[in-house]
DNA sequence: TAGATTTGACCCTG
DNA sequence: CAGGGTCAAATCTA
């Protein structure tokens, strides 16, 4: 498809315009010092005008390629077989089965303000981690059908995998849902990656629910405690801030798990978990709150693909 | 004690 | 039959 036409593309579009704006005066005040005097500093402004222009070039033109929405399953969805589903009561049902999956890779935060408990985790071939599988909190309540499954990366330990299946009929992400709903805007997943530098950090896995001591109970009890980084990490957020590059969605049909992955309160970045990504990368003039982070794609990793 | 997690077993699908 | 998804009893935790 083509460009980002949504809103955080305006958004962030702006904000890498603003920043090649600022590194082309900040060249042009170089220009006056010797060679020697700014030559380095020159060739840094060089760079994140670069760097800027292939954002601007990827937000308007790039599709997405760290979100892929499934459109189906491998596996196909049997139909149920009556006969063979009254002989067996307990036959299980393939949640996900024939349904839209959204899949996501995520660094740091399992965060998407929904409430999930975990169900199940299962040891999977030719990968080195767990898959962890998570169900809506209130799949017994109200039978929300929703579902995901976590998978670390074999290659990033730092990223994670999620994949969501179902959607929520529950009320969580209600504000989010209600004002999307009534604006009828199909919004997207957010992805949004912090460096490699986090990765340490994610030793303990916001996802296992053992080996990390009291971690385990983060996603389903504190939808609010997994936050970026704070002091040193937020530092080298604010650095690469310069090198925001939002890659479009438009390969991704904004199917009701992406309705449903969106609809979590980081769209009006009401969820504490995004809370610190607005302060800490000083945006609040940009993004205020219009700003539409499900809508997006930032990953600051790309950066480097680019430098 | 209620609710969440763990984990082995069961079940489905290719 | 293997691999993967889900169930549910046992266990843990606040």
């Amino acid at each position: 498809m083509a460009a980002l036409v949504t809103p955080a593309a305006s958004v962030v579009s702006g904000l890498v315009v603003r920043g090649r704006e600022s590194a082309a005066l900040l060249e042009a005040l170089l220009q006056g010092g010797s060679p020697q005097e700014h030559g380095g500093i020159r060739e840094l402004a060089a760079e994140i005008l670069l760097c800027c222009d292939r954002a601007l070039a990827a937000l308007h033109g790039r599709d997405g390629v760290h979100a892929v929405a499934l459109a189906s399953r491998k596996r196909k969805s049997s139909e149920p077989d009556g006969a063979a589903a009254q002989t067996r009561p307990k036959r299980r049902m393939r949640a996900n089965s024939g349904s839209t999956a959204t899949r996501v890779e995520k660094r740091w935060t399992a965060e998407d303000g929904f409430i999930w408990r975990k169900y199940g985790q299962k040891e999977i071939t030719h990968s080195k981690h767990p898959r962890l599988y998570f169900r809506c909190s209130y799949k017994h309540d109200i039978g929300c059908p929703a579902t995901r499954q976590v998978q670390q990366s074999d290659d990033d330990l730092s990223l994670y995998v999620i994949t969501y299946f179902g959607d929520h009929t529950c009320c969580q992400g209600d504000g989010a849902v209600a004002a999307e709903e009534e604006e009828d805007v199909k919004m997207q997943p957010f992805v949004i990656n912090f460096g490699s530098a986090t990765a340490s950090s994610t030793s303990g896995s916001p996802w296992q629910n053992s080996d990390d001591g009291d971690g385990r109970s983060e996603i389903s009890r504190s939808p609010q405690a997994l936050c970026l980084p704070e002091g040193g990490e937020a530092d080298g957020l604010r650095l690469k801030v310069t090198k925001v590059e939002a890659t479009s969605f438009d390969s991704q049909p904004a199917g009701p798990a992406a309705a449903e992955l969106s609809s979590s309160p980081d769209v009006s970045c009401a969820s504490p978990a995004w809370d610190p990504l607005s302060s800490c990368l000083e945006w609040d003039q940009f993004v205020e709150s219009s700003f539409d982070f499900v809508s997006g794609f930032i990953d600051f990793d790309d950066f480097d693909l680019y430098q």
